[in-house]
RNA sequence: GGGGCUGUAGCUCAGCCAGGUCAGAGCGCUAGCCUGUCACGCUAGAGGUCGCGGGUUCAAGUCCCGUCAGCCCCGCCA
């Protein structure tokens, strides 16, 4: 290696070099054999340079340039000279410069990738980009992501440093505690039939940290849950994890803006709206139908419910008696919409439990509407001035129970949203949304629930409410939402033992449950715990948005299928006889298992 | 647990909806030619159990059933 270790980077090069002899080390991106001549562009992770192999400098060396493959490993010294007028390639960086070789040596050879490396634009099959995800991460466009993340990582360090900070790691193997998400288990070696569990996020632990005094905290946490993938999720992600001492609400959202304003313009060319709009829980849903809108775009969710409380249309109507509600969007320019595009949209809304989608569309002949016919012309006219449709609009409206009108409109808004290009793609519409009920009733279990996690703290105001109706109570969390996403989620946290029992058994835990589950923490709050909140925004998502990907595992070195399999690895795996002997463990496969997946190794 | 889409050469895809020159294209690969290319060019060639199994038919990438795999979504994610 010694003699043939690099002077110079690849894509550093540039006229300034000229006349100077360089080594570089890379691998072959791509190779023009011209006979004569032999062109070779050598990559590596800062850019190309384009090295030259003349015959008139060396005949032998020449002749071994056309033994060159893509993705050889090599090292190559050479002179920088200016490349000769007309020849120069503004495409490239180091395009004004190219380098003529005079030694060659090859690191190592390459078998002709899967995949091309060289080409930028190319969809390539993802299970074959996970299979060779080392391959994969070769490709500059990849090595651009995980140098942003590095990036954004850093400027999180850095800023929570400056400002007194600490970074505190917590346990990978902790104890489960069966709320929220399944928990990964795994066995004690020394404690047969016992088991640790890896952390959901460090949620307690950071809360010990403030009992414990260290004011502010935060980590780059690894977090696991055991729920079914999506595109934005992985069994095991990164987050943000932040908790801070005497303080309360705002000191965290102005904090976390400052940050991610700081993100948003050092590690990218995006654009930010500041400040960030705060809206509560319930104008979120009102006006948006979600609690995590997208700010890019209008096209908000219009009450019709006063206005057709006397129609004559049943199906409205009966909605509005029994207590339900009517809300409609405006979508831009469809109302040239076939018969068979808007029966698409009624089956979107279905899947999320409208029993229909009624359609206004304002054509330039006028309204071409199913339902004009049971409207009279107020009702007409109270539609069209609160929706503020336009001529060419399409008016989608959805009769039903708040919270599936909501969920209808709000999904139908922010797919239509996208599809029709209303989101600008180079802006980051950031919005804290705030107050959310403490508790949300539970249908299947006949209990309440937790709506962020039982340490949320109520608003001060609020807590006669929890003996009188805990459906009122707010909560003093808040989350961080982005163009449609979930960034992160926090809250002020109960510090008062005597607030969280009643909190504990508001949500129908037993004393002996409380003191399972959470005793350690309770018995630590008995010691002077210091008022205290946090948030955890994801780190994946971030990046995610910052890079315009649909996938969060575009944004990790190494992620795990929709099957949660690491299809490099081949994780999960069968382990021996004996690994399961010492953990005292026995696999017992039902039938259609056993024929499906083999659980021992052979 | 449920739904949708996809599966043809190393990669990206056409062919399927009207079953019968349907084993095809581009890129890549191999060989030859080529001294200013930069997606080099030109010539020739190799390469496929059309995911797998079954069925219908004289005949199946093509139609039917099942199954496996991938992606997306619902449920789930305190």
């Amino acid at each position: 290696m010694k003699e043939w270790k690099r002077t110079h980077t690849c894509g550093e090069l540039r006229p300034a070099h000229v006349g100077q002899t360089v080594r570089l080390n890379g691998w072959v991106h791509r190779i023009r054999d011209l006979g004569g001549l032999v062109f070779v562009d050598l990559r590596d992770r800062t850019g190309l340079v384009q090295v030259v192999f003349d015959p008139a400098i060396d005949a032998e060396l020449h002749r071994r340039a056309g033994d060159l493959r893509v993705e050889y490993c090599v090292a190559i010294a050479g002179e920088v000279r200016r490349r000769r007028p007309g020849a120069e390639n503004p495409k490239l960086a180091t395009g004004e410069i190219e380098v003529f070789a005079h030694a060659l040596h090859v690191f190592s050879p390459s078998k002709t990738p899967p995949f091309p490396i060289n080409e930028e634009n190319l969809q390539v099959d993802e299970m074959v980009r996970l299979k060779y995800r080392y391959l994969d991460l070769r490709r500059p466009a990849m090595y651009a992501r995980l140098e942003l993340r590095h990036r954004v990582v850093k400027f999180i360090r850095d800023f929570l440093s400056e400002r007194g900070f600490l970074e505190v790691e917590t346990p990978i193997l902790i104890k489960s505690t069966p709320e929220g998400a399944r928990d990964y288990l795994v066995p004690s070696r020394l404690y047969p039939g016992k088991f640790y569990a890896l952390p959901q996020s460090p949620q307690q632990l950071k809360q010990l940290l403030m009992v414990a005094g260290v004011e502010r905290y935060f980590q780059i946490a690894r977090c696991f849950r055991d729920e079914d993938p999506r595109a934005d999720r992985q069994p095991e992600f990164t987050q943000l994890d932040l908790e801070m001492s005497f303080v309360e609400r705002d000191d965290i959202l102005n904090l976390i803006e400052e940050l991610y304003i700081g993100i948003v313009e050092q590690c990218s060319s995006k654009r930010v709206i500041k400040p960030f709009p705060r809206l509560t829980y319930d104008e979120a849903i009102a006006r948006y139908g979600t609690d995590k809108p997208d700010l890019r775009f209008g096209m908000e969710l219009c009450d019709l419910t006063d206005a057709l409380r006397e129609t004559q249309f049943q199906a409205f109507r009966n909605v509005i008696e029994s207590g339900g509600i009517v809300k409609a969007i405006a979508i831009p320019g469809c109302a040239g919409y076939s018969r068979r595009e808007i029966e698409e949209l009624t089956e979107f809304v279905k899947r999320f439990g409208a029993k229909g989608l009624a359609t206004m569309a304002l054509t330039e002949e006028g309204i071409r509407s199913p339902i004009a016919k049971f409207l009279s012309e107020d009702e007409l006219q109270a539609i069209l001035a609160r929706t503020n449709a336009q001529t060419g609009d399409l008016i989608a409206i959805v009769a039903d129970t708040p919270r599936v009108v909501h969920e209808a409109l709000g999904r139908l808004r922010q797919r239509m949203g996208i599809q029709l290009k209303l989101a600008d793609p180079n802006l980051m519409a950031f919005a804290w949304v705030i107050d959310f009920p403490l508790f949300e009733w539970d249908e299947a279990e006949g209990r309440w629930n937790s709506t962020h996690h039982p340490f949320t703290a109520p608003h001060e105001e609020d807590i006669p409410l929890l003996d009188t109706d805990p459906s009122k109570v707010r909560a003093q969390c808040y989350d961080l939402v982005c163009n449609g996403n979930e960034l992160a989620s926090g809250s002020i946290r109960i510090h008062r033992r005597d607030l969280q029992d009643k909190v504990f058994k508001l949500l129908g835990y037993t004393d002996a449950e409380i003191q399972e589950r959470f005793g350690h923490l309770l018995e630590a709050f008995e010691y002077g715990p210091p008022p205290h909140g946090g948030i955890a925004p994801g780190i994946d998502r971030t990046v995610m948005l910052l890079t315009d990907d649909e996938t969060i595992r575009n944004v990790i070195a190494f992620p795990k299928n929709t099957a949660m399999v690491d299809v490099m690895f081949g994780a999960p795996s069968p382990v021996s006889e004996e690994q399961l002997r010492e953990l005292h463990i026995r696999i017992v496969l039902d039938e259609d298992d056993a024929e499906r997946h083999g659980a021992r190794e052979d």
